[in-house]
DNA sequence: TATAAAAAAGACATCATTATCTTTTTTACT
DNA sequence: AGTAAAAAAGATAATGATGTCTTTTTTATA
């Protein structure tokens, strides 16, 4: 569904959100570790997380990524946008190029209730309030990808 | 989610349950004509389909791909285990080694839900009751490829 | 001002997916 | 038997995703 770049994106913003702000930068080197992704791939998605505004960052000593309070009230679809694209998200289960309730393909009606709801999630739902619900719960741990727990 | 090749393959099967049977073949050429795909590229995913015996065919003039009653029983899931592997079901969204309901990922609660309907479905629905529910609306014309209509 | 730390940028390497092309095997039919 | 049609198999090519390495720019601070 989502390219592993996508899903390191998401769950640095993610990261990031929770552990860092305006006077608590992170470095690369940092996230990385943390979510045990590959560093300089990693440093290219914030790269262009930030091209797009999605994180800040500072150079220079001292500097590193963060995300302001604005950076705060996007959207994982934002994320999506940046990194892959969410022309998958329109695209066809079986990759029919004209499939839709009217003229629908075997398995459309199985997943275009799932569509909704996840793009609802996605688009509405502000990264603020994912990590509230996230704190909730105690599902912040679990931006790891390994299984140290 | 589906490669590109599972999506043919699936979407070959499932054209094949439609207009083959024992008596009347179907080759390549025209399969691949009627769902406007790679031909040869095609022609390797059948291949792979008849190693596992989700298709039928024979060799020779007269010959080609063909569904006979018993590859009717078999699921989409045979078809998506052959071409792509099922791993990536099992998989979580945002790419977490462990990732469950004793400790989830920040959108696991809005992901499971679909995938235990859309693997039931893909699991336990053979292909002649698609076929069926497909021949009930007017389904079998989108499984090509282009906006012919 | 010099230095060092950090992101930004660009070039390169690797791998899987997608796709094509060629050769071989099988088999019906004349 | 010979031929032609079709799948099967194998080799090769093109592309995009993934990942690494090196250089440049920016900036805090000694």
């Amino acid at each position: 569904m989502l390219s592993n770049a996508c899903k390191y994106a998401i769950r640095s913003v993610l990261y990031l959100a929770i552990h860092s702000n305006e006077s608590k930068k992170i470095g690369v080197k940092a996230i990385a570790e943390e979510l045990e992704t590959p560093q300089p791939f990693l440093a290219k998605l914030l790269q262009q997380l930030s091209r797009d505004n999605l994180v800040s960052s500072t150079k220079g000593p001292n500097g590193g990524f963060f995300l302001s309070d604005m950076d705060k009230q996007n959207a994982i679809w934002n994320v999506i946008e940046s990194i892959d694209g969410t022309d998958k998200f329109d695209n066809c289960f079986l990759g029919l190029k004209k499939c839709n309730g009217e003229n629908p393909c075997p398995v459309h009606f199985i997943v275009a209730p799932f569509k909704e709801t996840i793009l609802a999630d996605f688009r509405d739902k502000t990264i603020e309030k994912y990590v509230t619900s996230m704190q909730g719960t105690r599902q912040v741990i679990t931006l790891k990808d390994l299984d140290k727990l």
